[in-house]
DNA sequence: TAGGTGACGGACC
DNA sequence: CGGTCCGCCACCT
């Protein structure tokens, strides 16, 4: 039998299933793995993640589009920056992202898709 | 043990 | 579109 995941490692599995160039909320990400309005943990659960980390963590946001721009986070906010920039992500000067443009749907898994907007 | 805090989110103004 | 408030719930005094 397969141990039961802490939460911890639910929302880490999850994570990395973000493709590289998309971006995920914490209330998306909650929701996936059947905690629904637990936003604030998933929080919780990627500021444990140990960096640096292969988990690509960076693609967690803010449902309003914005990177959780915190002095608590001592610096990962501004690398989580950088790590989108590097993709190809804009990050514009007020911290917004666009968001609605490369949101990450989990069931687009199934190949390209003719008239995608992500391709 | 109780109360404050926070890598959230949605409602309201 | 931005500022506030409140519900949420694990963490940390």
């Amino acid at each position: 039998m397969t141990p039961p995941l802490s939460f911890d490692q639910r929302v880490w599995r999850m994570v990395e299933q973000i493709p590289p160039g998309r971006l995920a909320t914490y209330g998306q990400i909650a929701e996936l793995i059947g905690a629904w309005g637990c936003a604030r943990q998933v929080g919780w659960a990627l500021r444990r993640l140990p960096l640096p980390s292969s988990t690509p963590w960076h693609r967690v946001v803010q449902a309003s589009g914005r990177i959780a721009m915190t002095p608590s986070r001592e610096g990962s906010d501004w690398i989580q920056r950088q790590l989108l920039l590097a993709e190809g992500i804009p990050v514009q000067a007020d911290g917004r992202l666009p968001l609605a443009q490369v949101r990450w749907r989990p069931d687009a898994s199934c190949g390209t898709v003719p008239g995608d907007p992500a391709s």
